[in-house]
DNA sequence: CAATAATTGGGACAATTGTCCTATTCTGTC
DNA sequence: GACAGAATAGGACAATTGTCCCAATTATTG
């Protein structure tokens, strides 16, 4: 097999397994049986396990960079974008439940490691911010989308952490219309400034 | 020395390493060396390393458990106590910048890996959802005392991983002061009740 | 078809892991 | 001061870890 598809393979159960299970937790023998490659071919493509740390993180970063420019590109208004971003959590209800929300509990994870990756991690939360600052911004908001941003991002985290918490109760559901809701005035509150 | 001080001392050393190492990456030596005792003392303690998990989750929900009394025994008003909870991001912001949530981000962990000590962690989160819950219902919000508290923690978890991610950004103290602002108005909401 | 390069499988390597045992030292009581 | 039990130190144990090598196989090219 061509060396690129193997190495794509390897990526996308690194990514599942060190979601589903953590980092640390996940053995390069893991990894190796759920490809369903030996170890030794393992290495040809992979020389450490940083390196397929930094290749899921890299593979994440350009999977949620598509997926908000696809938002952008569809002629989605800021407001309905944001909407968008707020959905992930609906949309990712069942995987959420089960083991949190991938960007959050990788940068912790690292965080506690003091591992090397800690930055790309956080490159993950950067591409969210920032994407999320400049609709704020195209609603109107120059002044405070930075912090608009960071709250929106913040409540998006305490709901998948509490949801991993308590995934048997209609918890997500409620924070999520909440989150709209808290859009909603502050529509509001640039309608009525206008 | 007395068994009983050796043993505080190993789980003194133990909740502080898995608070700010994280619970799989610490090993039984870790701990060994951070008490100061050899790795066959600690087996006289702790067969296992779960046992050790166990007693420091357990030393963890008391400690939570006096500093909420503390505050209802002051004579604090409902709405002071839950002033006070937001309070502990502010109180501990420094740790909470470098290791984020000890009860959020051990649940993430354990949730993961999918240990038997799963349920414990989650007590520390119903210790204080509980807790929150009572102090809405002697504001009068018995109809939606747990929506509430439950917003509140999700709120508090955000915080402090994004306060994690961006250590030195001002951004929780930002994030405090829209949380009591959000609980100002729930309390203008009963007194137009009233 | 031959030869060269790319890809793979199987296993070796030292280090570390959680667990466990036993010999020794300390501590308190008669 | 002798003795019993509590407490400790040091190391053994198999299993697993990340890393690495090398021989065998496959694919590509002339």
């Amino acid at each position: 097999m061509a060396a690129s598809a193997t190495r794509e393979k390897i990526v996308t159960s690194a990514d599942r397994l060190f979601y589903e299970r953590g980092f640390e937790a996940t053995s390069f023998a893991d990894v190796a049986e759920a490809v369903g490659i030996s170890r030794g071919n393992f290495y040809y493509h992979f020389k450490t396990k940083d390196q397929i740390l930094d290749a899921v993180i890299e593979r994440r970063i350009k999977d949620r960079h598509d997926m908000l420019d696809t938002w952008v590109d569809d002629g989605q208004t800021p407001m309905q974008c944001i909407a968008s971003f707020i959905g992930i959590l609906l949309m990712n209800n069942k995987k959420i439940r089960s083991f949190g929300c991938p960007v959050g509990t990788l940068f912790s994870e690292l965080a506690k490691l003091d591992h090397p990756a800690e930055p790309g991690a956080r490159e993950l939360f950067d591409l969210f911010r920032i994407w999320l600052r400049r609709r704020f911004e195209d609603m109107g908001r120059t002044h405070d989308a930075d912090a608009l941003a960071m709250h929106i991002l913040a409540r998006s985290q305490g709901a998948a952490t509490l949801a991993n918490a308590y995934p048997d109760e209609p918890f997500l559901e409620d924070e999520v219309n909440q989150m709209i809701a808290w859009l909603d005035a502050v529509a509001d509150q640039n309608a009525q400034k206008d």
